[in-house]
RNA sequence: CGGGGCGUGGCUCAGUCCGGAUAGAGUGCACGGUUCGGGUCCGUGAGGUCGGCGGUUCAAAUCCGCCCGCCCCGACCA
């Protein structure tokens, strides 16, 4: 329930967030420090973005498959970075059923190791090639420091496991699954994500590269919103994934894993809210529109409610539609709970609307009375549906305006150290870990991705002054 | 894990420095009425072992010790 006013971004968008997170009925803290229960409107946006991911995943071949939370600990140590990069974060099972275990079980930080395993002993000829599994579920990882979604010691997510006999269709594989994030962000979350290529500093343990799309929240700093690994041979050799190939040898796989989690609707949070609380895209929206009734009496309630739930009706054919009929409490009430909770569309009925036939459609994305326009009834299926749309599209466009105008083509280290306490720098990079490094040490910003889209030709290291072939963009990331 | 802050009805907090009687306020919640086109108003009521354990004391929300948790800022990460 959103009992007080929030924190506007601009005094402490940390605080805003924190606050707008529980406001908006998204999540609550869990009794373990760390964890969060994801309350029922937070856990329906979650399905919706599940829903248009899982929508993706099978229309490219994907099956949906599930595999056990329990991995012994000897796993993590067959691929050495892999288990270099998880083991400070791993949770680890060392009793069961009152008995110290032989071997202590980790609960999965991420399922390579476990599904690698599996993958060998259902691997046998390039006939059984691509496996394309995916699974929705949690993972466990001991985080320091957390925040509700965007870093919690468990998570919800999904993770897709690939094994594919060459090379080339690894790779081609992580690349489509990069673009379907990116499809998905653009197109369902209105959030404009970067698509590139991790540093060697920032990929995955394990990979052999590491693609990410990246999103600006509206405090400039950066969020890693979805992976998508190559491993080359890495985890096939790891795992004994071998394969007889066409001309009878016996080869190592290449496979390839990638995820997006619940940190997703940290960007949606991040990406689109205001002073007045969240504001989710209609198409991921668990409730696109709200119906507020008005009226100041008994003989107006009853004038009223008819043509609510007769709207209601005609509304809920398309749309995804809820009725306040909270008694006792005032219309300008309910206006900013739901506009707390972001529902893109609010309609108001009234007695004046019941007498002229009308409605009031208020646009979430346009605060106060200038979001507010009056339509017949007739007309409200294409207005609501022209709305939808034209809301989704200018959260999109805002969204891109305000990264462009916080992204800076930056031409030395003076510019960059400057861009990075103000958006993102975008800089020629050599491609050293040491650059990197540096300006991590100096300013806290990252590498946060080489993009897809280079500019083409050479340039000097923003740092270093060498020859660079490539740029990046260095943030502050989340 | 280092630095800082905090822990008192569901929530936000006062009271703690300087120990003392039935521990307060606002908000929320329940009920009744009133109101309702941008956060109505009035009344009644329920709700607290003052984070936990231990110590000092005639007496502890208040002083001391230990522990736990949360938030913020850093080192690590989806």
């Amino acid at each position: 329930m959103a009992d007080e006013k929030l924190t506007p971004q601009s005094e402490n968008f940390s605080e805003w967030y924190n606050q707008i997170v529980q406001k908006a009925d998204l999540a609550d803290y869990a009794p373990v420090r760390g964890c969060m229960v994801v309350k029922p409107y937070g856990w329906a946006l979650w399905e919706n973005i599940q829903q248009a991911l899982d929508k993706r995943f099978k229309a490219t071949g994907h099956v949906n498959a599930a595999f056990p939370l329990l991995i012994p600990m000897s796993f993590f140590e067959k691929e050495k970075e892999h288990v270099e990069g998880f083991s400070p974060e791993l949770a680890v099972v060392t009793h069961g059923g009152g008995q110290p275990l032989e071997e202590p079980l980790v609960v999965r930080p991420t399922s390579e190791t476990i599904i690698g395993y599996m993958y060998s002993k259902w691997v046998k000829s390039y006939r059984d090639l691509p496996i394309l599994i995916n699974q929705w579920g949690s993972v466990v990882r001991w985080e320091m420091r957390t925040r509700l979604f965007l870093r919690t010691l468990e998570f919800y997510w999904q993770e897709g496991h690939t094994v594919h006999a060459t090379p080339e269709e690894a790779q081609a594989e992580t690349r489509l699954m990069l673009d379907t994030y990116y499809d998905f962000a653009v197109n369902e979350g209105a959030v404009p994500v970067i698509r590139g290529r991790k540093s060697e500093t920032e990929k995955f343990a394990g990979a052999i590269s590491s693609w990410s799309i990246e999103g600006m929240m509206r405090d400039t700093r950066a969020l890693q919103s979805g992976t998508s690994h190559y491993f080359g041979q890495n985890f096939s050799k790891a795992f004994d994934i071998k394969f007889l190939n066409q001309k009878n040898e016996l080869e190592f796989a290449y496979t390839t894993s990638w995820g997006m989690s619940t940190r997703f609707i940290g960007a949606i949070i991040m990406t689109h809210g205001d002073d007045q609380g969240l504001i989710l895209p209609p198409r991921l929206a668990p409730i696109q529109l709200v119906i507020i009734p008005i009226y100041r009496d008994d003989a107006e309630q009853s004038a009223v409610m008819p043509v609510v739930e007769r709207v209601r009706q005609t509304l809920a054919e398309t749309f995804r539609v809820h009725v306040d009929a909270r008694d006792g409490l005032t219309p300008g009430f309910k206006f900013n709970d739901w506009e707390m909770r972001g529902v893109p569309l609010r309609i108001e009925i009234g007695p004046k609307d019941v007498e002229k036939n009308s409605v009031a459609l208020a646009r979430r994305d346009r605060p106060g009375k200038a979001g507010k326009t009056f339509i017949s009834q007739e007309a409200l299926v294409p207005a609501v549906s022209e709305a939808l749309k034209d809301i989704q599209a200018s959260l999109l466009a805002r969204a891109i305006a305000f990264r462009d105008e916080h992204i800076f083509d930056v031409q030395n280290y003076a510019e960059l150290t400057d861009a990075v306490q103000k958006g993102w720098a975008f800089a020629w990079w050599c491609g050293d870990p040491a650059c990197e490094a540096r300006v991590k040490e100096d300013t806290r910003a990252t590498s946060r991705c080489i993009p897809l889209d280079q500019p083409g030709g050479k340039g000097v290291c923003v740092v270093c002054g060498k020859s660079a072939s490539e740029k990046v963009y260095f943030a502050r990331a989340y």
